[in-house]
DNA sequence: GTGCCATGTGAAA
DNA sequence: TTCACCTGGCACC
């Protein structure tokens, strides 16, 4: 499940498991086959997450960058390794584990330049103590765009993706088809705390969980555990009416028409 | 068992 | 705008 949440707990799980060691790395499925042979034997010093993004260096100067993409995986295993089973595109092996990526929707080698390219353009990620709220608020301040799109945009706010947007804007009232400009302050400022508290539960929990402790009763056994996330049709848990969906740049908006109100012109 | 859709992005057209 | 990535969960048969 890869939204910001997931690529800090992988980050801080191969790091864990690898920083230090020296690594054996191939790429059974060949497509990173010549890139792995760089890095093979070399130890890997760290694995860090910026926004949905990856980034592990290792020894020598080299940079891998991976991007999990929809449906990509890295997973960490304790020995015995095993063959790989369909298409691996990167395994990293040392003494006391191994690790499987794949389905990634990028892996590759970077330059110097091409990691400081990649964190200019993205915004603040809730998930790092340092991250500026105030970069993101100029942009959606001053935008026509949708919020609901805003969100999404990585060069806005690093790391959330289409769950935690529908159900961040329905906790906070928020049309997700309400202009940028039409946010106020303050609302924005709450989103945010919000949001940051709901991504590191996310690292924590190794899920998205964003019902209030207060409404858990209200979601039924086998029931997905949100409030408006894929819940198209259903009833909103808090008043009843229909939860609605539609798409916005290519992927599906879910919100309730009761709860989240239409934006008629004012904030 | 089969087929569709999905937590996302970047390249190709 | 469409496709590639080519996995995994789930509804449906």
């Amino acid at each position: 499940m890869p939204e910001g949440h997931s690529l800090r707990r992988l980050a801080d799980e191969l790091d864990a498991t690898f920083a230090g060691s020296a690594v054996r790395t191939s790429s059974p499925q060949g497509r990173f086959a010549g890139s792995a042979a760089l890095l093979d034997g070399t130890r890997l010093l760290r694995a860090d997450a910026a926004g949905k993004h990856l980034l592990v260096d290792f020894e020598g100067d080299r940079l891998l960058h991976v991007h999990l993409g929809l449906y990509g995986t890295f997973l960490v295993h304790r020995p015995p390794v095993t063959p790989p089973v369909g298409q691996v595109r990167l395994r990293l092996v040392s003494e006391d584990a191994w690790a499987d990526l794949r389905g990634p929707t990028a892996c590759e080698l970077y330059t110097p330049e091409q990691k400081v390219e990649l964190l200019a353009r993205l915004g603040p990620d809730p998930l790092r103590p340092d991250a500026d709220p105030l970069r993101a608020w100029e942009r959606i301040r001053r935008s026509r765009t949708p919020v609901g799109a805003l969100l999404m945009d990585q060069s806005v706010i690093a790391g959330i993706g289409n769950v935690y947007r529908a159900e961040i804007l329905f906790r906070h009232g928020l049309h997700p088809l309400r202009p940028g400009l039409a946010v106020r302050r303050g609302q924005f400022l709450a989103l945010w705390v919000d949001l940051a508290e709901l991504m590191a539960d996310g690292v924590r929990v190794g899920r998205i969980e964003t019902v209030r402790p207060e409404h858990l009763h209200l979601v039924g056994p086998g029931e997905r555990p949100a409030y408006v996330y894929r819940r198209a049709g259903e009833p909103c848990r808090l008043c009843g009416r229909t939860v609605l969906t539609e798409e916005l740049v290519g992927r599906n908006l879910y919100w309730c028409p009761r709860c989240q109100p239409a934006y008629r012109g004012r904030a």
